[in-house]
DNA sequence: ATTCCTTTGAAGGTA
DNA sequence: TACCTTCAAAGGAAT
């Protein structure tokens, strides 16, 4: 057990991925183990939040309740909020639609003391990545305690300017949209920036802080677009701004999606994979083997960019991101669709249970004190799946086998439905597993026939720890009751079951990991 | 071009 | 209070 093994005492986050290649034997042991500090860890998680209440600013909290409460559209919200914003910011950056990204991404290390990478509590693990962005970049700047608040790079007058504490958010802006080539990148074969193309396309000032939780509203992110757009041309850019778009304020990413923008480039280099899908399903097992220690940090993270997300946009509101279409958000093309497409989902959920208000519901027949009975839908709160295939319902041991764990009933079509159940592992040879052994649990998992090819890199359902609890429980999300949480574990049960180029692959890079920590 | 998939966690809304 | 829904990232695949 790498947290067991550790002894160097620091466990920079090689745990996870030295788990990864423990046999399921191993990963009983490391269950049991984590379930015996799950209530250390619901502890810590909830101290986390209890932190972040206390220490949150308390006039940004009167700020965003009060100002939440004030009868005030949506625009006008954002736009005095932006205004302030850029105004702080000295910017202007939030003005134009097309951002750029956020300059201070790249900024962490170069400039730390020492310039090393922060060995600051908030360490998390890190792998030397070949490509991709930079894995501290979204994460580093949560190095408060190792970060000059005024780095020398720049103005100190920023902070000062804003009543905010514009170091934070220098702090903490990394870790929002870093988008594969984008600003936040560091790209190795870029190295870094030159100072002057931190500052934007048009020599802005470096104030101009952009906070990566600001997008355009074009839907998705369109990271692209923010690499072209910080050298768009001017012509394009006058095009661009014809179009008056409000910039969407993203929500704030959770531990998870922390810990997901970390990874996945690591993921995607040993498992050559490329569908996200089935990356995420890998981050979703490996997020369940972290220690406690690890997800703690990713929840301390997390915890600290809601403090910036709420002290930089005190007025905002998830619900500002609710389908838009909706929300009174009128105009915004991206936000527009994006309503439309929730709407769209939800009446083919809606299609697809034909009896929405149907008590069989796995709470309704198990109850709450047998909802390890649950299927993992109802686990998570979702729409009950065992009765909507056939009204049968499968022995919840069937259930937690994953063996009849279909995919979440908000697969929004049939085929998708049926498409999603097979578990046919991705085929790239980097993360080709060998067929499970014999009596495997996941050798119960029905093999559909391989009509869809888009199956092909979809991994097996995941029963994990957190389906079997209140999801809006985190602090018992890392309960692990059963082994079977593990025997689909990505890299780490299939490698040890003899992929032995997957082993390596994933062994390097966990080799990596450790040298550079160890370097650190 | 758009939508879906997939993961966990946070937040808001509803009953 | 419990439950439910939506969104956050990501990008290939399907439509």
């Amino acid at each position: 057990m790498p947290q067991l093994s550790s002894g160097g005492g620091d466990d920079l986050g090689a745990n996870d991925e030295m788990i990864a290649f423990k046999d399921e034997g191993e990963q009983e042991e490391k269950i049991q183990e984590n379930a015996f500090t799950e209530r250390d860890l619901a502890d810590l998680k909830s101290s986390l939040v209890n932190e972040s209440e206390i220490n949150q600013s308390p006039n940004s909290a009167a700020v965003r309740r009060g100002q939440q409460g004030e009868q005030r559209g949506y625009q006008e919200k954002h736009r005095e909020h932006h205004d302030g914003v850029s105004k702080h910011q000295d910017g202007g950056m939030y003005k134009t639609q097309a951002y750029p990204g956020y300059p201070f991404l790249m900024l962490p290390d170069p400039y730390l003391p020492n310039g090393s990478i922060s060995p600051s509590s908030n360490k998390v693990s890190v792998v030397q990545q070949s490509h991709g962005m930079h894995p501290l970049t979204s994460l580093l700047p949560y190095s408060n305690e190792h970060f000059n608040p005024s780095p020398p790079h720049l103005p100190t007058d920023m902070s000062q300017k804003t009543g905010i504490h514009r170091h934070q958010s220098q702090d903490l802006s990394g870790y929002y949209s870093l988008p594969p080539g984008g600003v936040g990148q560091i790209s190795p074969s870029m190295g870094w920036f030159p100072h002057s193309l931190m500052l934007g396309p048009s020599g802005m000032h470096p104030t101009g802080i952009p906070h990566p939780a600001i997008v355009p509203p074009s839907g998705k992110q369109e990271h692209d677009h923010y690499d072209r757009s910080m050298y768009m041309k001017p012509q394009v850019e006058a095009k661009r701004e014809k179009e008056p778009k409000k910039p969407v304020i993203k929500k704030p990413l959770n531990a998870f999606m922390l810990y997901m923008k970390e990874m996945r480039a690591k993921v995607i280099a040993e498992c050559t994979l490329k569908e996200s899908a089935a990356i995420n399903q890998i981050l979703g097992r490996r997020w369940h083997a972290l220690t406690r220690e690890e997800q703690a940090k990713y929840y301390e993270l997390a915890r600290k960019e809601r403090q910036l997300h709420m002290q930089l946009y005190p007025t905002w509101s998830a619900r500002d991101n609710y389908e838009a279409g909706l929300s009174g958000v009128a105009g915004e093309k991206s936000k527009a669709d994006w309503g439309k497409k929730k709407r769209r989902k939800r009446e083919k959920l809606q299609d697809s249970n034909t009896d929405p208000g149907s008590p069989k519901k796995c709470r309704a027949r198990f109850g709450l004190n047998q909802q390890t009975d649950w299927c993992g839908p109802c686990r998570r709160k979702k729409k009950c799946i065992r009765y909507l295939q056939g009204g049968g319902c499968p022995s919840p041991t069937s259930s937690d086998l994953s063996a009849i764990d279909s995919p979440p009933s908000h697969s929004p079509s049939p085929t998708r439905h049926h498409l999603y159940q097979q578990h046919q592992l991705p085929p790239s040879p980097g993360c080709s597993p060998p067929p499970p052994p014999p009596g495997s649990p996941s050798t119960h998992l029905p093999l559909s026939p391989p009509t869809h090819t888009r199956s092909h890199t979809r991994l097996p359902p995941l029963q994990t720890a957190s389906k079997r609890g209140d999801p809006r429980q985190p602090k018992h999300s890392y309960t692990h009751t059963s082994t079977h949480t593990y025997t689909h574990l990505d890299l780490s049960g299939r490698a040890s079951h003899g992929d032995t180029a997957t082993l390596s692959v994933a062994k390097a890079a966990g080799l990596s990991l450790k040298v550079l920590t160890e370097s650190q």
